[in-house]
DNA sequence: TGTCAAAATTGATCAAGGTCAATTTTCGTC
DNA sequence: GACGAAAATTGACCTTGATCAATTTTGACA
C-alpha cells in the first residue's frame, strides 16, 4: 500500500472545471466554492490501493475523476462484499457525513489506477450549515441513493443470480438501445461477482449459460449483448 | 379497504405534543410549526388497510402514533417483500420527498389498528427550503437511514437465515441486558418472515431449532430469550 | 361456544447456488 | 517470449432454504 501523502497533488484547471460541475458543489457561490477548493486536493491512486477503510474517521468526501473504485464491507469473519462500484464522475462517502460518529461505513479500494478529488468534509459541512441550496442538493442526492438501496434490497431478496447479472449488464446500455452492444466490465469478474452477491464460480457458469442460449457472446472482459430484447424480457418476467 | 377520508381526524392536544417532539419537526419555530399543523391531520387505520401504495403520488409524510405499519415492495410477479416494520414514534416516507418524481417507493399497510399523523409533504418541503436547521435534521435522518440500509444489505448477503433471525430478536432487547427476557413479536410471523427475507416455513423451523438448543422458549407470539450470551455469540462469530 | 378462515407447523422433496479441488487462462514483469 | 501469480473456468458434490402438500392451531365473530 503506497503512502497516500506522496500522492497528494494540487488541483489544476481541468480538475477545477470538473468539480465546479459536480452536483454536490454546483450550487455554491464562487466565494464558498473557492473555500472548498482551498481545502481540497487531488490524489493519484495506483491499482489496488486503499483510499479509506471501513471504521476509520471520516475526513474527506470524494469525487472520482478517473479509474474505478470499489466500496466494500467487511464481515466479522473476514468475508468481503462489494456494495458499489464507483465510476468516474460519481461522488462517494457523502452519505456518511452525518451519522455514525463520522466514520466511513465502507472501505474504498481502487480497482484500476485512479484519480480522486478529496473534499475536506469539515469545510463542506460548515458550508452546508450556511447554504440552504447546498442542503437541498445533498438531500436530493441522499434520497436518491436511499431509493437505489431499496431497489438493491429488492434485487437481492426477490430475484435470483441470473436476474441480477442480466439486470447489471442491461444497466450498462442505454434504456432504449436495441442493437447488439459490447459491454466491457469495469472490474475483474470476481469483483463484479461480489457486487452482485454471487460467487465467481456462479458468475462464470451463469455467463456461460446465457452464452449457450445465444443471448450474449463472451470475449474476456468484453461481453457482447446479442439479443437485448430477450434479455429485457428475462428480467421483466423474472421468477 | 375503508375509505380513508372518513378516518381523517383533527389533531388534539396529545397528538400536538407528540409531533412537536418528533425529530423531523422539533427544529421548527412555532410559526412554522403552526403552519405544518394546519396542513396535517391524524388518521385512524383499521387492521390491514392500505395507507398508501407503491407508485402513487406522494402527498404526505407520516408519523406513526400507535399500532404497526409494514412497508413493503411488490415484485413484477406479485411477490411481496416487507422492507421495514414501523413502530410508534417512527416517521416514514420522508426519504421519498425528493427523488422518484415524488411517488411512494413502497406500500404502507397497517398490521394492527393504527393511528398516524399525516404531514402535508408540500408544506414541509416549502419549510425545508426556508430552514437550514430543518434541512440538516433531515439530512442526518436520511444519512442514518442509508447507513441502516447498508447494514441490511450486509445481513442479506453476508449472513444466513438463522443469523438474521437471532439478530432481529436481539435488536428487541437493550444492548447490555443479559437476563432472560420476553420478546413479543410486533407482527404476525409471516410478516416477520418477509421482513427477514425468509419463508414462513423456514422461520418456524429456525425458531424450533433455536428452542431445541435451549436458546429460546416459544409461546405463540411471545418468545423468551433464555441464553442471551449464547445468542450474542451466535451472531458475533457467524459463518 | 361453535364455526370458519387465516396462520402456523410439520414432513418430504427439490433446486439454486455455494464449496472444494483441479486445471486452464490471462496478464504484468523481467 | 518466458515465468509466475492471480483470475477464471470447470467438474463433482453438498447445504441451505424454497416448495408443495397435509395437518394442526389460533383467533375473530356470530
Amino acid at each position: 500500500m503506497k503512502n497516500s501523502k506522496t500522492d497528494r497533488i494540487a488541483l489544476n484547471g481541468f480538475i477545477l472545471n470538473t468539480i465546479r460541475q459536480c452536483p454536490l458543489l454546483q450550487s455554491l457561490n464562487s466565494q464558498d466554492f473557492d473555500e472548498i477548493v482551498q481545502q481540497s486536493h487531488a490524489k493519484q491512486l495506483p491499482e489496488n490501493s486503499v483510499l479509506f477503510e471501513q471504521g476509520s474517521p471520516l475526513t474527506d468526501i470524494y469525487l472520482l475523476m478517473s479509474g474505478g473504485i470499489k466500496l466494500q464491507r467487511l464481515a466479522p469473519n473476514g468475508d468481503e462484499k462489494v456494495i458499489e462500484i464507483i465510476r468516474p464522475g460519481q461522488t462517494f462517502a457523502e452519505a456518511a457525513l452525518f451519522s455514525g460518529g463520522s466514520c466511513y461505513p465502507v472501505s474504498a479500494i481502487s480497482i484500476t489506477p485512479s484519480m480522486v478529488v478529496a473534499i475536506h468534509a469539515e469545510t463542506y459541512l460548515k458550508l452546508l450549515t450556511g447554504s440552504n441550496d447546498l442542503c437541498l442538493t445533498l438531500l436530493a442526492k441522499l434520497s436518491q441513493k436511499l431509493h437505489w438501496m431499496v431497489n438493491e434490497v429488492d434485487r437481492l431478496t426477490l430475484h435470483n443470480a441470473t436476474f441480477r447479472l442480466v439486470d447489471y449488464l442491461l444497466s450498462h446500455i442505454p434504456e432504449n438501445s436495441n442493437d447488439r452492444t459490447d459491454v466491457s466490465l469495469v472490474a475483474p469478474k470476481h469483483v463484479i461477482a461480489s457486487r452482485l452477491s454471487i460467487k465467481p464460480e456462479t458468475l462464470s457458469r451463469t455467463l456461460k449459460s446465457l452464452a449457450k442460449q445465444n443471448l450474449i457472446n463472451l470475449d474476456g472482459s468484453k461481453i457482447e449483448l446479442i439479443d437485448i430484447n430477450s434479455l429485457r424480457q428475462l428480467v421483466s418476467l423474472e421468477t
